[in-house]
DNA sequence: ATCAAACTGTGAACGGATTCACAGCGTGAA
DNA sequence: TTCACGCTGTGAATCCGTTCACAGTTTGAT
């Protein structure tokens, strides 16, 4: 709970408590490290360092409690309640996003969707409201949102940016090909399926080479 | 050229290659390491030792030459020619991915998408043509296609990647929230839209604590 | 009651990516 | 022609995440 936090582990946090929660769904009660690390593709000793910076203990004999653990790592990443998140982009990609995560998380919920488009507006998309551009700062304030989603084009996404930030949000997830240009305190990931995929095109290229 | 080829380096690399088209687009002829640091958001030292290992020089005066590192990024990142490229899975995300890449990158082209439903098999989604599941083995080794994007749901993840592994392909980009187990020489990036969520959403969380 | 076995918890070692710091260089000004 | 400047290229240092290796612990068997 103290200290630095490094994402990757948050990272494996999240991946760990999803594969936790099969295990549950089929009545299993303890696992190894090494049986979690080798669902997750990790290491046992990674599994076990990362129980140790969660503050989470097992026994030397059963291994470590499913349903605790599961607990513990829920206290750890979620909010207190319902994390509200916006949405701003409702083309393609976010409708994709909104079809995603409609009630797939239930402490993390995107309750409002921004769009410039005048025939998205006011309608209902995937179980989210969709909502004028020029009300996204007063909405985003009023119900203390904190986290958004940034799937507009590359050429709109810093002023979106700009105007989440200064709406109070500290959070981006942004599918926008750009760099946002954002205050220190706000954390942004970038999911950049451009780069994903060339770099998967490039070392499938570099197996066929090394197999030749 | 020569060495291991650090991952990281790859996704910088393809970054650069943006930002640089975008300053070509506005007639920039040079640029420092800074400047093209401070674009990427990184530092100018992790610039200059990119163009180190992509054996790429520029001038102490004038900085590196925008068309042409262009083009060194390009024929390393870049295949002989076209690389065609697989998607299964034309659900909400598969359809965004193709409207996505449609027509994006011109050597690295989305030319065959696969789904079970029969409502989706033969028809031109997004002006990718959509067959059936069973022509996968077959259509995927004809094409002699390498590259895969698996955007089916997590319970089918698996046995999609092992019928890709099988037809030949050795780069998977993963969205289906599902560690793949695949053999050593099969790169896989996973692209975790959970994780990352949860992830913005338990630092934007922190960063409130910490103004307050 | 004692022992063996297999795991956890963790300080220390490791390794790879990033950053530092400076020598070398090309250019424009005087 | 010489000098000063500000950049590049890169060996060395640093940092940080991961892995190693082992002491400590719990349990079941004898």
């Amino acid at each position: 709970m103290l200290g630095q936090w490094p994402d990757k582990a948050i990272e494996r946090l999240s991946l760990y408590r999803r594969l936790l929660a099969n295990l549950a769904a089929e009545r299993v009660k303890f696992i190894y490290s090494h049986e979690l690390a080798q669902k997750a593709g990790r290491t046992a000793a990674q599994v076990r360092r990362d129980m140790m910076i969660l503050g989470f203990s097992g026994s030397p004999t059963k291994g470590y409690e499913v349903a605790r653990l599961i607990e513990a790592i829920g206290g750890f990443l979620d909010a207190g309640g319902l994390q509200e998140i916006a949405l701003v982009g409702v083309g393609n990609l976010g409708r994709a996003i909104l079809s995603y995560f409609a009630g797939r998380r239930p402490n993390l919920s995107i309750t409002a969707a921004f769009d410039s488009d005048p025939a998205k507006v006011d309608r209902v998309i995937h179980g989210c409201p969709c909502h004028r551009m020029e009300e996204l700062a007063s909405l985003v304030a009023v119900k203390s949102i904190n986290t958004a989603i940034v799937a507009v084009p590359a050429g709109e996404a810093q002023a979106v940016a700009d105007a989440l930030v200064g709406a109070g949000v500290c959070g981006l997830l942004n599918f926008a090909p750009v760099r946002l240009r954002v205050p220190g305190a706000v954390f942004v990931e970038n999911v950049d399926l451009t780069t994903s995929l060339e770099k998967v095109a490039f070392f499938a290229r570099r197996q066929l080479l090394r197999q030749e």
